[in-house]
DNA sequence: GAGCTGGGG
């Protein structure tokens, strides 16, 4: 089973049958001559732009700004140092005239903290009461008077909300409590997803994307807002694309809705590649004389990054680990520990899990063969399915003087965490990619070359702290080819749920709705399919009240038909559907792999009880019931003993709590249910089972697959072969037929979240 | 018989 590797002292090192070369790379002795002569630089770093308006003076100490900043004094020098001080003038005299703007500020600007600190005193930004007309009549309502922030992370929302009020020297409990009329004062709140803080007063409001297109839900034209601030736009998640285009029809139409007060909008990006958002904002073809602010204003402003040198590979690597081994101990053996920045890490980009895996040990294997004089290294792999303890490993600084940290990451390094202390990138090249196929109502999971903006993102790591290094493992001319940015996520997803989302927001005709990159008709006119199987959509395509009911609920729209099916009488089992849904959609599997051949063993014996012969859902379904029915002061224990990522079914709990609140809310419960510490558990009968797998087949009847004479299975729709995945409970069993939730191509065409049914069942899904 | 980038309501 193990695979024989054994690493030689010299030049070669051999991996089970292969054999890499180690020749030319290695010195022994750390000091040895400088750079090689392959070192190329590039001009991806980013060059301070020279800013020649007369308006903003280069230095921060002689620039006094038209109104002196205010809040918490002791963080005013902070403040003044970050490159955004010297266009506070700038910026607010630009809005005071036009609707947008555009503001390109790289990591480190300032632009997320201060920008709506520079606004939320202006004119514009005062609450107003105005008249608007209604279908039925006129009414006189408030408008404007908060700034909102939005963010792609809930993480980024609340700490940057708490960041704020600090400056602002206004109070924000972020410690949880703190609600209800016995709340301070303030001028900062956020508002997320279970987390919900917006005291009295509050001018500046962080939310994360989706919670601003719920509450476009309730209030389409945004009339608690004089201003919208759209910050990391560039990441392009599909409810930012949507959020735009709500936006341009707030900003170029009528506003009548609004009492004639027009909506502000400062969308922001870290990289400069904003040409498609700036004519999007621009309103080219809704352009009408005499409202000059339609036009949209830019600015660039410069971040603070220390250089970083740029060093190509001479001709392409046949093989990455190989690559990879020799760049790291280069770096390893040729540069310095640390200089007067600090620590000298190296940061590098990989794949997947398994690519990291390898990686890490042939390099802990090679250190092994490194002289003594050598500093020793330490490797810290870093990737989503690792537990929140072994991915904090990684952010630790390591105190021991001889030794360099070497991080191994998936792109989970490249946006979502920061890993401190990093001044060597080495970059694979490569980011495995989801991408939806809408012909086959799968997606796939492949690696696949990144974007010359996603390379220049992982190069701009090393030079957070201090100048840097950034080793690319490919060509300067595969850099040249590399598209300029990533596909937008609306074009690699399945686009039912924006949809769903923007006919359930009153856009009857969603093909002529603004978005700044539009998926092909195919797969819009897939998805409307799909959404009237679902019943969501009417013969005349307009949202039904199954479809109203649908968006009330924080999940994908097949799971919200399971939601309305298990409520109904014929299937009565919404709690136990809820249960399934919490466990699915709390992030990745609740069930964590298991790394080692010895853990499996002990961990499978645990598991097995949890799993049920009607396979996946049912074993999800008898898991939370087991884990609720768990005493508190041993649900640690049960996790461990399980391997159960105790973050997602923390998620899972509050899922969970949310969906039973809004079914209570939507009258699809009478009441809420019995505390858990109340119910005793009892496994679900078969009876019920069936009921419950009958329920999901009302949102997943397209997804089953039947048993074909060959033992293959072969799907209901489209009559594609899939096998299940080794992750499921029902691997390698054969039954009548399966629906599965997931369908995934890597390897192969892979079924995930398997169940099994009867074939019968599917038709009758589908009929009623 | 064989495995998984990252987010969000």
């Amino acid at each position: 089973m193990s695979r024989k590797r054994k690493a030689e002292s010299g030049e070669v090192l051999k991996i089970g049958n292969k054999t890499i070369s180690l020749e030319g790379y290695l010195t022994k002795k750390p000091k040895t001559a400088s750079t090689p002569s392959t070192s190329t630089s590039d001009n991806n770093t980013p060059a301070p732009s020279t800013e020649n308006d007369a308006t903003t003076p280069t230095d921060p100490k002689e620039f006094k700004p038209s109104r002196p900043l205010t809040g918490d004094p002791s963080l005013f020098a902070t403040r003044r140092a970050l490159p955004l001080y010297l266009y506070q003038d700038r910026i607010r005299s630009i809005l005071s005239k036009k609707d947008v703007l555009v503001l390109v500020g790289e990591t480190g600007s300032g632009k997320s903290t201060q920008v709506p600190q520079f606004l939320y005193q202006e004119r514009w930004c005062q609450r107003r009461r105005v008249k608007v007309k209604t279908k039925t009549r006129e009414e006189t309502v408030n408008v404007g008077g908060v700034i909102a922030i939005t963010q792609p992370r809930r993480v980024a929302a609340t700490t940057l909300a708490g960041r704020v009020a600090k400056e602002c020297g206004t109070p924000l409990d972020t410690s949880g409590r703190g609600t209800g009329k016995d709340q301070e004062k303030g001028l900062v709140g956020y508002s997320v997803r279970f987390d919900h803080r917006v005291p009295p007063g509050t001018k500046i409001k962080y939310v994360t994307e989706g919670m601003l297109l719920q509450e476009l839900l309730r209030d389409p034209h945004l009339r608690q807002y004089s201003a919208i601030i759209v910050d990391e736009i560039h990441e392009r998640s599909v409810d930012v694309d949507l959020l735009s285009g709500f936006l341009k029809q707030i900003v170029t139409g009528d506003k009548a809705g609004r009492g004639g007060i027009p909506l502000k909008v400062v969308v922001m990006s870290a990289t400069a590649q904003v040409e498609r958002i700036k004519k999007f904002f621009s309103s080219d073809d809704s352009l009408k004389k005499g409202t000059s602010g339609e036009e949209v204003e830019y600015l660039e402003i410069e971040g603070r990054q220390f250089p970083v040198e740029v060093i190509h590979e001479p001709k392409p690597v046949p093989d990455i680990q190989e690559a990879l081994l020799k760049t790291v101990f280069k770096i390893h053996t040729q540069e310095p520990l640390s200089d007067k920045h600090g620590k000298k890490d190296i940061l590098c980009f990989l794949t997947g899990q398994e690519e990291i895996e390898a990686a890490q040990r042939l390099i802990e294997e090679f250190a092994e063969t490194l002289d003594p004089k050598v500093p020793k290294v330490k490797v810290f792999p870093l990737f989503g399915q690792l537990s929140m303890e072994a991915q904090h490993e990684a952010f630790q600084p390591i105190k021991h003087p001889f030794t360099r940290k070497i991080v191994l990451a998936t792109n989970i390094a490249e946006t979502s965490v920061t890993v401190p202390g990093v001044r060597y990138v080495v970059d694979c090249g490569k980011a495995k990619v989801k991408q939806y196929r809408p012909r086959l109502g799968m997606e796939s999971l492949l690696a696949k070359p990144i974007s010359k903006s996603s390379a220049i993102q992982r190069t701009g790591r090393a030079g957070r702290e201090g100048p840097g290094k950034c080793f690319r493992l490919y060509t300067a001319d595969t850099f040249a080819t590399l598209p300029k940015t990533d596909l937008p996520e609306i074009l690699r997803t399945d686009v039912l749920g924006a949809v769903l989302t923007m006919k359930a927001r009153g856009i009857d005709d969603v093909l002529s709705f603004p978005l700044m990159d539009r998926p092909e008709i195919d797969a819009v006119e897939n998805a409307l399919v799909h959404l009237h199987v679902l019943g969501a959509l009417g013969d005349d395509g307009r949202i039904t009240d199954t479809g109203r009911k649908m968006v009330l609920f924080p999940v994908t729209a097949p799971y919200a038909r399971v939601l309305l099916a298990a409520a109904d009488p014929r299937y009565d089992c919404l709690l136990e559907a809820i249960d399934i849904i919490s466990c699915i959609t709390a992030g990745d599997d609740i069930f964590m792999q298991v790394r080692s051949e010895k853990d499996k063993e002990a961990v499978d014996v645990y598991r097995k009880e949890l799993q049920r012969r009607e396979g996946d859902l049912i074993t999800y379904l008898n898991t939370m019931q087991r884990f609720v029915s768990t005493p508190s002061a041993d649900r640690g224990t049960f996790c461990k003993q399980r391997r159960i990522n105790v973050r997602n079914m923390r998620q899972a709990l509050n899922i969970r709590k949310q969906l039973r609140s809004l079914s209570v809310k939507n009258k699809m419960l009478a009441e809420f249910p019995m505390p858990d510490a109340e119910v005793t558990y009892q496994p679900v009968s078969p009876e019920t089972a069936e009921r419950i797998l009958k329920a999901f087949l009302k949102g997943f009847a397209m997804k089953t697959a039947v048993l074909a004479p060959d033992a293959s299975y072969v799907t209901a729709h489209g009559k594609h072969v899939v096998a299940i995945h080794p992750s499921s409970s029902l691997h390698g069993v054969k039954r009548e037929a399966i629906m599965f939730l997931e369908h995934v191509y890597t390897q192969k065409n892979y079924a995930k979240k398997v169940s099994a049914i009867q074939a019968g069942w599917i038709a009758e899904a589908l009929a009623a």
